[in-house]
DNA sequence: TTCGTCATGTAATGGGTTACATGATTAC
DNA sequence: GTAATCATGTAACCCATTACATGACGAA
Protein backbone atom coordinates (compact mmCIF):
# COMPACT_ATOMS: atom_id res chain seq x y z
CA UNK A 1 0.00 0.00 0.00
CA UNK A 2 2.33 2.76 1.26
CA UNK A 3 3.07 5.19 -1.52
CA UNK A 4 6.86 5.59 -1.09
CA UNK A 5 7.70 8.61 -3.21
CA UNK A 6 6.60 8.07 -6.81
CA UNK A 7 9.93 8.79 -8.38
CA UNK A 8 12.13 6.23 -6.71
CA UNK A 9 9.54 3.52 -7.09
CA UNK A 10 9.10 4.45 -10.72
CA UNK A 11 12.79 4.45 -11.50
CA UNK A 12 13.37 1.15 -9.74
CA UNK A 13 10.59 -0.58 -11.62
CA UNK A 14 11.84 0.93 -14.85
CA UNK A 15 15.39 -0.23 -14.35
CA UNK A 16 14.33 -3.69 -13.27
CA UNK A 17 12.12 -3.97 -16.30
CA UNK A 18 15.24 -3.94 -18.42
CA UNK A 19 16.96 -6.61 -16.36
CA UNK A 20 16.99 -8.05 -12.84
CA UNK A 21 19.53 -6.56 -10.50
CA UNK A 22 20.52 -6.40 -6.87
CA UNK A 23 20.22 -3.31 -4.71
CA UNK A 24 23.79 -2.15 -4.85
CA UNK A 25 23.93 -2.12 -8.61
CA UNK A 26 20.48 -0.59 -8.82
CA UNK A 27 21.66 2.30 -6.78
CA UNK A 28 24.64 2.90 -9.00
CA UNK A 29 22.46 2.91 -12.07
CA UNK A 30 20.12 5.33 -10.34
CA UNK A 31 22.98 7.70 -9.64
CA UNK A 32 24.83 7.53 -12.96
CA UNK A 33 22.94 6.42 -16.04
CA UNK A 34 19.77 7.89 -14.76
CA UNK A 35 21.01 10.08 -12.06
CA UNK A 36 22.40 13.27 -13.43
CA UNK A 37 19.70 14.86 -11.39
CA UNK A 38 19.13 12.83 -8.26
CA UNK A 39 21.01 10.56 -5.88
CA UNK A 40 19.47 8.09 -3.48
CA UNK A 41 21.10 6.48 -0.50
CA UNK A 42 20.79 2.87 0.66
CA UNK A 43 18.73 4.06 3.55
CA UNK A 44 16.11 5.02 1.02
CA UNK A 45 16.58 2.32 -1.55
CA UNK A 46 16.49 -0.87 0.51
CA UNK A 47 13.33 -0.08 2.45
CA UNK A 48 11.72 0.90 -0.83
CA UNK A 49 12.65 -2.43 -2.38
CA UNK A 50 11.06 -4.14 0.61
CA UNK A 51 7.76 -2.41 0.09
CA UNK A 52 7.82 -3.09 -3.62
CA UNK A 53 8.25 -6.76 -2.80
CA UNK A 54 5.42 -6.52 -0.28
CA UNK A 55 3.25 -5.06 -3.02
CA UNK A 56 3.98 -8.06 -5.20
CA UNK A 57 5.73 -6.03 -7.85
CA UNK A 58 9.13 -7.56 -7.26
CA UNK A 59 10.43 -10.90 -6.09
CA UNK A 60 13.70 -11.53 -4.36
CA UNK A 61 15.84 -14.24 -5.83
CA UNK A 62 18.99 -15.70 -4.28
CA UNK A 63 22.07 -14.16 -5.88
CA UNK A 64 23.53 -15.79 -8.97
CA UNK A 65 25.16 -19.11 -7.99
CA UNK A 66 28.99 -19.40 -8.00
CA UNK A 67 28.85 -21.26 -11.33
CA UNK A 68 27.56 -18.11 -12.93
CA UNK A 69 30.59 -16.13 -11.84
CA UNK A 70 32.94 -18.70 -13.38
CA UNK A 71 31.06 -18.64 -16.67
CA UNK A 72 31.02 -14.92 -17.35
CA UNK A 73 34.35 -13.54 -16.19
CA UNK A 74 33.06 -9.99 -16.02
CA UNK A 75 29.41 -8.94 -16.20
CA UNK A 76 27.79 -10.10 -12.97
CA UNK A 77 30.22 -9.58 -10.11
CA UNK A 78 28.33 -11.58 -7.55
CA UNK A 79 24.98 -10.88 -6.07
CA UNK A 80 23.28 -11.62 -2.82
CA UNK A 81 19.69 -10.75 -3.54
CA UNK A 82 18.56 -10.20 -7.07
CA UNK A 83 15.30 -8.38 -7.61
CA UNK A 84 13.15 -9.35 -10.54
CA UNK A 85 10.01 -7.67 -11.81
CA UNK A 86 6.84 -9.76 -11.51
CA UNK A 87 4.03 -9.74 -14.05
CA UNK A 88 2.04 -7.49 -11.73
CA UNK A 89 5.04 -5.25 -11.35
CA UNK A 90 5.37 -4.93 -15.07
CA UNK A 91 1.71 -4.14 -15.39
CA UNK A 92 1.94 -1.55 -12.65
CA UNK A 93 4.92 0.11 -14.31
CA UNK A 94 3.01 0.19 -17.58
CA UNK A 95 0.25 2.07 -15.80
CA UNK A 96 2.68 4.53 -14.32
CA UNK A 97 4.18 5.07 -17.74
CA UNK A 98 0.80 5.81 -19.27
CA UNK A 99 -0.34 8.07 -16.47
CA UNK A 100 0.09 11.78 -17.17
CA UNK A 101 -0.83 13.89 -14.17
CA UNK A 102 0.39 17.39 -13.41
CA UNK A 103 2.99 15.89 -11.09
CA UNK A 104 4.74 14.56 -14.17
CA UNK A 105 5.91 18.01 -15.22
CA UNK A 106 7.80 18.83 -12.05
CA UNK A 107 11.59 18.92 -12.24
CA UNK A 108 12.69 15.60 -10.88
CA UNK A 109 9.59 13.77 -11.84
CA UNK A 110 9.97 14.95 -15.39
CA UNK A 111 13.57 13.81 -15.60
CA UNK A 112 12.58 10.37 -14.41
CA UNK A 113 9.80 10.19 -16.96
CA UNK A 114 12.14 11.31 -19.70
CA UNK A 115 14.73 8.72 -18.77
CA UNK A 116 12.20 6.00 -19.62
CA UNK A 117 10.87 7.55 -22.79
CA UNK A 118 12.36 4.58 -24.57
CA UNK A 119 9.52 2.48 -23.16
CA UNK A 120 6.86 5.17 -23.42
CA UNK A 121 4.30 5.47 -26.19
CA UNK A 122 4.68 8.39 -28.52
CA UNK A 123 1.52 10.21 -27.53
CA UNK A 124 2.36 10.04 -23.86
CA UNK A 125 5.81 11.32 -24.69
CA UNK A 126 4.22 14.27 -26.43
CA UNK A 127 1.89 15.01 -23.56
CA UNK A 128 4.71 14.94 -21.05
CA UNK A 129 6.96 17.15 -23.14
CA UNK A 130 4.24 19.66 -23.78
CA UNK A 131 3.10 19.63 -20.19
CA UNK A 132 6.62 20.28 -19.06
CA UNK A 133 6.99 23.09 -21.51
CA UNK A 134 3.88 24.92 -20.44
CA UNK A 135 4.87 24.39 -16.83
CA UNK A 136 8.14 26.14 -17.56
CA UNK A 137 6.44 28.87 -19.52
CA UNK A 138 4.18 29.76 -16.68
CA UNK A 139 7.15 29.76 -14.39
CA UNK A 140 8.83 32.20 -16.75
CA UNK A 141 5.77 34.42 -16.68
CA UNK A 142 5.90 34.58 -12.91
CA UNK A 143 9.58 35.36 -12.93
CA UNK A 144 9.15 38.10 -15.48
CA UNK A 145 6.27 39.61 -13.56
CA UNK A 146 8.07 39.58 -10.25
CA UNK A 147 11.16 40.97 -11.89
CA UNK A 148 9.21 43.83 -13.42
CA UNK A 149 7.63 44.51 -10.05
CA UNK A 150 10.83 44.53 -8.01
CA UNK A 151 13.56 45.36 -10.48
CA UNK A 152 14.68 48.66 -8.95
CA UNK A 153 14.81 47.47 -5.36
CA UNK A 154 17.33 44.71 -6.06
CA UNK A 155 21.08 44.89 -6.00
CA UNK A 156 23.14 43.80 -8.96
CA UNK A 157 24.01 40.35 -7.71
CA UNK A 158 20.44 39.40 -6.93
CA UNK A 159 19.50 40.66 -10.35
CA UNK A 160 22.26 38.66 -12.00
CA UNK A 161 21.12 35.53 -10.18
CA UNK A 162 17.60 36.10 -11.36
CA UNK A 163 18.75 36.70 -14.91
CA UNK A 164 20.81 33.55 -14.97
CA UNK A 165 17.94 31.55 -13.56
CA UNK A 166 15.58 32.82 -16.21
CA UNK A 167 18.05 32.08 -18.94
CA UNK A 168 18.31 28.52 -17.71
CA UNK A 169 14.59 28.09 -17.93
CA UNK A 170 14.46 29.69 -21.35
CA UNK A 171 17.15 27.30 -22.46
CA UNK A 172 15.19 24.30 -21.29
CA UNK A 173 12.16 25.57 -23.17
CA UNK A 174 14.20 25.73 -26.36
CA UNK A 175 15.39 22.20 -25.71
CA UNK A 176 11.83 21.02 -25.29
CA UNK A 177 10.86 22.77 -28.49
CA UNK A 178 13.49 20.84 -30.36
CA UNK A 179 12.37 17.59 -28.83
CA UNK A 180 8.72 18.21 -29.55
CA UNK A 181 9.49 19.10 -33.10
CA UNK A 182 11.51 15.94 -33.55
CA UNK A 183 8.71 13.87 -32.09
CA UNK A 184 6.29 15.42 -34.50
CA UNK A 185 8.63 14.84 -37.42
CA UNK A 186 8.93 11.21 -36.35
CA UNK A 187 5.16 10.91 -36.36
CA UNK A 188 4.76 12.40 -39.82
CA UNK A 189 7.57 10.33 -41.20
CA UNK A 190 5.78 7.01 -40.76
CA UNK A 191 2.15 7.87 -40.44
CA UNK A 192 -0.80 5.74 -41.51
CA UNK A 193 0.57 2.34 -40.51
CA UNK A 194 0.51 0.59 -37.11
CA UNK A 195 -0.83 3.00 -34.51
CA UNK A 196 -1.70 0.57 -31.78
CA UNK A 197 1.28 -1.24 -30.24
CA UNK A 198 1.89 0.18 -26.79
CA UNK A 199 5.52 1.14 -26.74
CA UNK A 200 7.34 3.79 -28.71
CA UNK A 201 8.61 3.35 -32.23
CA UNK A 202 10.75 5.77 -34.27
CA UNK A 203 12.32 7.67 -31.47
CA UNK A 204 12.58 11.10 -33.09
CA UNK A 205 15.47 12.90 -31.45
CA UNK A 206 17.44 15.87 -32.73
CA UNK A 207 21.06 15.32 -33.71
CA UNK A 208 23.71 17.12 -31.73
CA UNK A 209 27.33 18.08 -32.10
CA UNK A 210 30.01 16.90 -29.67
CA UNK A 211 30.28 17.96 -26.01
CA UNK A 212 31.18 14.54 -24.66
CA UNK A 213 34.27 12.96 -26.13
CA UNK A 214 35.24 9.72 -24.32
CA UNK A 215 38.32 11.23 -22.59
CA UNK A 216 39.16 8.29 -20.30
CA UNK A 217 41.27 10.36 -17.92
CA UNK A 218 40.90 9.22 -14.35
CA UNK A 219 37.91 7.41 -12.80
CA UNK A 220 39.56 6.67 -9.52
CA UNK A 221 38.75 10.06 -7.99
CA UNK A 222 36.85 9.75 -4.75
CA UNK B 1 20.50 25.74 19.85
CA UNK B 2 18.85 23.58 17.20
CA UNK B 3 20.48 24.07 13.83
CA UNK B 4 17.44 24.53 11.58
CA UNK B 5 18.81 24.17 8.08
CA UNK B 6 21.60 26.56 7.28
CA UNK B 7 20.05 28.00 4.19
CA UNK B 8 16.73 29.24 5.49
CA UNK B 9 18.31 30.69 8.58
CA UNK B 10 20.93 32.37 6.46
CA UNK B 11 18.46 33.86 4.02
CA UNK B 12 16.19 35.11 6.79
CA UNK B 13 19.01 36.84 8.59
CA UNK B 14 20.21 38.27 5.31
CA UNK B 15 16.85 39.69 4.37
CA UNK B 16 16.22 41.09 7.82
CA UNK B 17 19.59 42.74 7.78
CA UNK B 18 18.34 44.96 5.00
CA UNK B 19 15.17 45.88 6.85
CA UNK B 20 12.79 44.52 9.50
CA UNK B 21 9.83 42.55 8.21
CA UNK B 22 7.06 40.28 9.32
CA UNK B 23 6.84 36.62 8.42
CA UNK B 24 4.39 36.87 5.60
CA UNK B 25 6.41 39.40 3.67
CA UNK B 26 9.62 37.58 4.45
CA UNK B 27 8.27 34.50 2.82
CA UNK B 28 7.32 36.39 -0.32
CA UNK B 29 10.79 37.85 -0.59
CA UNK B 30 12.25 34.41 -0.10
CA UNK B 31 10.21 33.02 -2.96
CA UNK B 32 10.55 35.84 -5.48
CA UNK B 33 13.50 38.19 -5.15
CA UNK B 34 15.63 35.50 -3.75
CA UNK B 35 13.69 32.47 -4.64
CA UNK B 36 14.18 31.52 -8.24
CA UNK B 37 15.59 28.38 -6.82
CA UNK B 38 13.76 27.55 -3.63
CA UNK B 39 10.36 28.02 -2.01
CA UNK B 40 9.60 27.75 1.65
CA UNK B 41 6.23 27.29 3.27
CA UNK B 42 4.91 28.89 6.44
CA UNK B 43 5.19 25.59 8.18
CA UNK B 44 8.93 25.94 7.77
CA UNK B 45 9.33 29.65 8.12
CA UNK B 46 7.44 30.43 11.31
CA UNK B 47 9.04 27.76 13.49
CA UNK B 48 12.39 28.86 12.13
CA UNK B 49 11.71 32.45 13.13
CA UNK B 50 10.86 31.21 16.61
CA UNK B 51 14.17 29.47 17.05
CA UNK B 52 16.05 32.47 15.68
CA UNK B 53 14.35 34.59 18.32
CA UNK B 54 15.20 31.99 20.94
CA UNK B 55 18.83 32.25 19.86
CA UNK B 56 18.75 35.98 20.43
CA UNK B 57 19.37 36.81 16.80
CA UNK B 58 15.98 38.37 16.23
CA UNK B 59 13.48 40.23 18.35
CA UNK B 60 9.75 40.35 17.80
CA UNK B 61 8.20 43.78 17.73
CA UNK B 62 4.50 44.60 17.71
CA UNK B 63 3.33 45.43 14.19
CA UNK B 64 3.41 49.02 13.03
CA UNK B 65 0.68 51.01 14.82
CA UNK B 66 -2.47 52.18 12.97
CA UNK B 67 -1.02 55.67 12.59
CA UNK B 68 1.62 54.25 10.34
CA UNK B 69 -0.96 52.85 7.95
CA UNK B 70 -2.66 56.24 7.65
CA UNK B 71 0.63 57.98 6.93
CA UNK B 72 1.95 55.82 4.08
CA UNK B 73 -0.99 54.90 1.88
CA UNK B 74 0.84 52.04 0.19
CA UNK B 75 4.13 50.51 1.34
CA UNK B 76 3.43 48.80 4.70
CA UNK B 77 0.04 47.12 4.49
CA UNK B 78 -0.26 46.30 8.17
CA UNK B 79 1.89 44.05 10.26
CA UNK B 80 1.31 41.89 13.29
CA UNK B 81 4.76 40.83 14.32
CA UNK B 82 7.78 42.53 12.88
CA UNK B 83 11.10 40.79 13.19
CA UNK B 84 14.21 42.86 13.63
CA UNK B 85 17.80 41.73 13.63
CA UNK B 86 19.63 42.16 16.95
CA UNK B 87 23.27 43.09 17.27
CA UNK B 88 24.10 39.44 17.97
CA UNK B 89 22.07 38.44 14.94
CA UNK B 90 23.99 40.82 12.76
CA UNK B 91 27.24 39.52 14.13
CA UNK B 92 26.17 35.95 13.56
CA UNK B 93 25.17 36.71 9.99
CA UNK B 94 28.53 38.36 9.43
CA UNK B 95 30.18 35.15 10.56
CA UNK B 96 28.04 33.07 8.24
CA UNK B 97 28.93 35.39 5.38
CA UNK B 98 32.63 35.04 6.03
CA UNK B 99 32.56 31.28 6.49
CA UNK B 100 33.51 29.32 3.39
CA UNK B 101 33.09 25.61 3.95
CA UNK B 102 32.61 22.98 1.25
CA UNK B 103 28.87 23.12 1.94
CA UNK B 104 28.87 26.56 0.36
CA UNK B 105 29.41 25.14 -3.13
CA UNK B 106 26.34 22.96 -3.19
CA UNK B 107 23.49 23.99 -5.45
CA UNK B 108 21.01 25.67 -3.16
CA UNK B 109 23.57 26.79 -0.66
CA UNK B 110 25.52 28.45 -3.39
CA UNK B 111 22.51 30.29 -4.73
CA UNK B 112 21.75 31.63 -1.28
CA UNK B 113 25.33 32.77 -0.84
CA UNK B 114 25.29 34.43 -4.22
CA UNK B 115 22.08 36.27 -3.45
CA UNK B 116 23.87 38.06 -0.63
CA UNK B 117 27.07 38.78 -2.47
CA UNK B 118 26.15 42.43 -2.17
CA UNK B 119 27.08 42.21 1.52
CA UNK B 120 30.01 39.87 1.07
CA UNK B 121 33.65 40.85 0.98
CA UNK B 122 35.39 40.50 -2.34
CA UNK B 123 37.79 37.76 -1.34
CA UNK B 124 35.03 35.61 0.09
CA UNK B 125 33.10 36.15 -3.12
CA UNK B 126 36.07 34.89 -5.05
CA UNK B 127 36.50 31.84 -2.86
CA UNK B 128 32.85 30.91 -3.18
CA UNK B 129 32.79 31.36 -6.94
CA UNK B 130 35.94 29.36 -7.42
CA UNK B 131 34.81 26.68 -5.03
CA UNK B 132 31.57 26.35 -6.88
CA UNK B 133 33.37 26.15 -10.19
CA UNK B 134 35.69 23.38 -9.17
CA UNK B 135 32.75 21.57 -7.61
CA UNK B 136 31.02 21.67 -10.98
CA UNK B 137 34.15 20.68 -12.81
CA UNK B 138 34.58 17.55 -10.78
CA UNK B 139 30.94 16.78 -11.35
CA UNK B 140 31.58 17.11 -15.06
CA UNK B 141 34.51 14.73 -14.81
CA UNK B 142 32.33 12.11 -13.18
CA UNK B 143 29.63 12.52 -15.77
CA UNK B 144 32.09 12.24 -18.62
CA UNK B 145 33.67 9.17 -17.10
CA UNK B 146 30.38 7.42 -16.48
CA UNK B 147 29.21 8.34 -19.94
CA UNK B 148 32.35 6.90 -21.51
CA UNK B 149 31.88 3.75 -19.46
CA UNK B 150 28.23 3.16 -20.27
CA UNK B 151 27.66 4.94 -23.55
CA UNK B 152 26.77 1.90 -25.66
CA UNK B 153 24.33 0.36 -23.20
CA UNK B 154 22.06 3.37 -23.08
CA UNK B 155 19.10 4.16 -25.26
CA UNK B 156 18.87 7.44 -27.12
CA UNK B 157 16.60 9.22 -24.67
CA UNK B 158 18.74 8.44 -21.66
CA UNK B 159 21.71 9.63 -23.64
CA UNK B 160 19.96 12.82 -24.63
CA UNK B 161 19.03 13.49 -21.01
CA UNK B 162 22.62 13.00 -20.00
CA UNK B 163 23.85 15.25 -22.77
CA UNK B 164 21.46 18.01 -21.83
CA UNK B 165 22.42 17.70 -18.18
CA UNK B 166 26.08 18.01 -19.01
CA UNK B 167 25.48 21.00 -21.19
CA UNK B 168 23.67 22.71 -18.34
CA UNK B 169 26.64 22.20 -16.08
CA UNK B 170 29.04 23.37 -18.75
CA UNK B 171 26.94 26.45 -19.18
CA UNK B 172 27.08 27.25 -15.49
CA UNK B 173 30.84 26.86 -15.55
CA UNK B 174 31.05 29.40 -18.34
CA UNK B 175 28.85 31.72 -16.31
CA UNK B 176 31.14 31.36 -13.32
CA UNK B 177 34.13 32.06 -15.50
CA UNK B 178 32.61 35.34 -16.57
CA UNK B 179 31.81 36.26 -13.01
CA UNK B 180 35.25 35.40 -11.74
CA UNK B 181 36.86 37.36 -14.49
CA UNK B 182 34.70 40.37 -13.70
CA UNK B 183 35.57 40.13 -10.03
CA UNK B 184 39.24 40.04 -10.91
CA UNK B 185 38.85 43.01 -13.23
CA UNK B 186 37.10 44.86 -10.41
CA UNK B 187 40.03 44.12 -8.13
CA UNK B 188 42.65 45.33 -10.59
CA UNK B 189 40.66 48.42 -11.40
CA UNK B 190 41.04 49.93 -7.92
CA UNK B 191 44.00 48.23 -6.32
CA UNK B 192 46.42 49.74 -3.82
CA UNK B 193 43.95 51.71 -1.71
CA UNK B 194 41.73 50.60 1.20
CA UNK B 195 41.92 46.84 1.57
CA UNK B 196 40.44 46.38 5.00
CA UNK B 197 36.77 47.33 5.31
CA UNK B 198 34.69 44.18 5.68
CA UNK B 199 32.01 44.38 3.04
CA UNK B 200 32.36 44.33 -0.73
CA UNK B 201 33.11 47.33 -2.82
CA UNK B 202 33.20 47.62 -6.63
CA UNK B 203 30.80 44.89 -7.52
CA UNK B 204 32.35 43.67 -10.80
CA UNK B 205 29.60 42.05 -12.84
CA UNK B 206 29.55 41.36 -16.57
CA UNK B 207 27.09 43.31 -18.69
CA UNK B 208 24.35 41.38 -20.44
CA UNK B 209 21.94 41.87 -23.26
CA UNK B 210 18.17 41.79 -22.73
CA UNK B 211 16.19 38.66 -21.92
CA UNK B 212 13.73 40.27 -19.51
CA UNK B 213 11.60 43.08 -20.88
CA UNK B 214 8.95 44.32 -18.40
CA UNK B 215 5.97 42.80 -20.23
CA UNK B 216 3.31 43.50 -17.58
CA UNK B 217 0.80 40.99 -18.91
CA UNK B 218 -1.12 39.31 -16.13
CA UNK B 219 -0.01 38.73 -12.55
CA UNK B 220 -3.29 37.41 -11.28
CA UNK B 221 -2.59 33.83 -12.39
CA UNK B 222 -2.95 31.38 -9.54
C1' DT C 1 -21.87 40.58 4.38
C1' DT C 2 -19.10 38.12 2.00
C1' DC C 3 -14.97 37.44 -0.44
C1' DG C 4 -10.07 37.86 -1.08
C1' DT C 5 -5.75 38.71 0.81
C1' DC C 6 -3.06 39.50 4.70
C1' DA C 7 -1.31 37.23 8.64
C1' DT C 8 0.07 33.63 12.12
C1' DG C 9 0.45 29.41 13.64
C1' DT C 10 0.55 23.87 14.60
C1' DA C 11 0.17 18.61 14.23
C1' DA C 12 0.60 14.92 11.29
C1' DT C 13 3.15 13.11 7.84
C1' DG C 14 6.41 12.35 4.30
C1' DG C 15 10.47 11.51 2.26
C1' DG C 16 15.06 11.22 2.76
C1' DT C 17 19.93 11.26 4.90
C1' DT C 18 23.54 9.96 8.34
C1' DA C 19 25.72 7.08 10.89
C1' DC C 20 26.08 2.85 12.31
C1' DA C 21 26.41 -2.42 12.26
C1' DT C 22 27.72 -6.36 9.65
C1' DG C 23 29.92 -9.34 6.63
C1' DA C 24 31.64 -11.42 2.10
C1' DT C 25 35.03 -11.13 -1.78
C1' DT C 26 38.84 -9.40 -4.35
C1' DA C 27 43.46 -7.48 -4.98
C1' DC C 28 47.73 -6.48 -3.17
C1' DG D 1 46.71 -10.31 6.34
C1' DT D 2 44.81 -6.18 5.37
C1' DA D 3 42.69 -2.75 2.60
C1' DA D 4 39.18 -1.59 -0.75
C1' DT D 5 34.97 -2.37 -2.63
C1' DC D 6 30.91 -5.05 -2.86
C1' DA D 7 26.71 -5.83 -0.41
C1' DT D 8 22.73 -5.40 2.89
C1' DG D 9 20.44 -3.47 6.28
C1' DT D 10 18.38 -0.32 10.42
C1' DA D 11 17.40 3.43 13.78
C1' DA D 12 17.67 8.05 14.79
C1' DC D 13 17.12 12.21 13.06
C1' DC D 14 16.19 16.33 9.86
C1' DC D 15 14.05 19.22 7.06
C1' DA D 16 10.22 20.55 5.02
C1' DT D 17 5.38 20.08 3.28
C1' DT D 18 0.35 19.49 3.85
C1' DA D 19 -3.67 20.36 5.78
C1' DC D 20 -5.79 22.43 9.06
C1' DA D 21 -7.30 26.17 12.46
C1' DT D 22 -7.73 30.96 13.34
C1' DG D 23 -8.62 35.63 12.69
C1' DA D 24 -8.19 40.68 11.13
C1' DC D 25 -8.88 43.99 7.39
C1' DG D 26 -10.35 46.08 2.97
C1' DA D 27 -13.16 46.18 -0.97
C1' DA D 28 -17.30 44.85 -3.58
Amino acid sequence: MSRRSGILEFAVLGLLRESPMHGYELRKRLNTSLGVFRAFSYGTLYPCLKTLVANGWLIEEPGSAPEDARAASLAGRRAKIVYRLTAEGKEHFEELLAHTGPDAWEDEHFAARFAFFGQTSRDVRMRVLEGRRSRLEERLEKMRASLARTRERLDDYTLELQRHGMESVEREVRWLNELIESERAGRDQRNGSAAQDTTGDTDGLPRHRGSSRPDPSDDTAK
